[in-house]
DNA sequence: CTTCTGACGAAAT
DNA sequence: CATTTCGCCAGAA
């Protein structure tokens, strides 16, 4: 069973924990070269047309500049996990930002784990 | 094959 | 901050 590129990166989008948000390049740099945060882009787009099972929790995936970039029906089910957005529609990812997955579970599927550098990068915003 | 369009991102202005 | 520019590139038309 040939797992395609999209099928990994829903995998890694579906360990993201409720409450917690992850940058469409956290995603890219978990699932490896050569995926691109813009084919996380594509690949999340994609989930319009029908859910694959188990379902995607794509709301979870949103922009480098801590907002969600589909409206504000993404930032409200985030609200109802928890996830707080100030005025400007931005959120501190400092306090919700994904910190990377399971590192056993990583390695197990051949995912990369996020290095500090990648979260470091998450800071100002607020 | 060509063209167009992005659920991106980093840097420059 | 808001905008623009540019790199990169998978799909749909």
């Amino acid at each position: 069973m040939p797992s395609t590129l999209y099928d990994r990166i829903y995998d890694v989008v579906r360990h993201i924990p409720p409450g917690r948000v992850a940058t469409y390049g956290q995603v890219a740099t978990v699932v490896g070269a050569p995926v691109t945060a813009r084919e996380v882009g594509e690949a999340m787009a994609a989930l319009r047309d029908g859910q694959p099972e188990p379902l995607v929790p794509w709301q979870r995936v949103i922009n480098a500049q801590g907002k969600v970039s589909t409206g504000p029906r993404q930032q409200h089910l985030l609200e109802q996990e928890g996830v707080v957005f100030n005025a400007k529609g931005h959120t501190d990812l400092r306090r919700f930002g994904w910190p990377g997955p399971d590192p056993a579970w990583a390695a197990a599927h051949g995912f990369q784990v996020l290095s500090a550098t990648d979260t470091e990068q998450q800071l100002d915003l607020f």
